[in-house]
DNA sequence: GAAGAACTTAGATTAAATCTAATCTGATAA
DNA sequence: TTATCAGATTAGATTTAATCTAAGTTCTTC
């Protein structure tokens, strides 16, 4: 994705595109593995000080009240985004704790019933278990579903 | 759940039934609410203030740990725990964060290819939208998946 | 009943995220 | 062009959730 696409997405989300904003956007799409919101403000500081911590944490807010970018919260860790491209599942470690992707494919909705008045707006499926860095090590946890 | 089974299960789980984590597990059981760790110790405490906040977090980690509680992560609020019994998905209410049970079916596993060298050990379905109680007011959000 | 493991505790600490209040920027209007 | 003002940014303080520390207590086993 280029600039020019960056700012447009940026706009179609009803959000000015400035430096420190579009810096947290372009970052979160040359990196999908899922980054921290510290590891976020590290980077995009480091390549621009311009850009301060409070700067980073509006923006993500920002970026996902705006249907941009999605927060996946993880146990007992920080939570960690991702630039909304393809649709995608997601696969947490049970051990490090990192978020990769699942190639999407569809999940039957729930029925009515169990729905009752709430209001459906989206559904994710997360897998968890070891990722391919830390299975190896710790075979022997190991249970299929 | 009778005060026997409560106990005879976290014996299965490898852990001792000490008053405090008897409690807390009795107020899990007996509370389908998804109460936050908070929650959890004031209610506990309330009750019998031998038990501290330290020790609510330490048998709420032993108790996921030996399997018999979940704990649901969610974006930017405490996390919520939910004593295992029934098979069940999850429903997240975007205004509230309150968390709600749906009832269970089943869901295709991912693809090996999708999968890779990762070891699968669990799936969880996440609803998200607005709860009976937010929907109401907020129908304007709504947004049918 | 001695010894060690498991458990609990108050309070300090850390980590993650948010808030505050002041300042800056840039779009629009006069 | 300049004035205005909402939107955006900032450093640093604060809050919240959770964990850690170090000491004491309670089981369990021998």
């Amino acid at each position: 994705m280029d600039a020019r696409e960056v700012k447009q997405s940026l706009e179609d989300g009803g959000l000015r595109c400035t430096p420190q904003r579009y810096a947290v956007m372009a970052f979160l799409l040359e990196h999908a593995g899922h980054p921290t919101a510290s590891e976020i403000f590290e980077a995009v500081n480091r390549a621009d000080p311009r850009c301060s911590r409070a700067t980073t944490y509006n923006n993500l807010r920002d970026l996902v009240r705006a249907g941009l970018v999605r927060e996946v919260a993880v146990e007992g860790r920080a939570a960690r985004f991702d630039a909304k491209s393809e649709r995608h599942h997601h696969f947490i470690c049970d051990r490090c704790g990192a978020v990769e992707d699942i190639a999407w494919y569809k999940v039957p909705r729930p029925d009515s019933r169990a729905l009752g008045k709430r209001v459906l707006r989206d559904c994710e499926l997360i897998f968890r278990g070891l990722c391919a860095r830390c299975a190896p090590r710790h075979a022997s946890r190991a249970v299929r579903v």
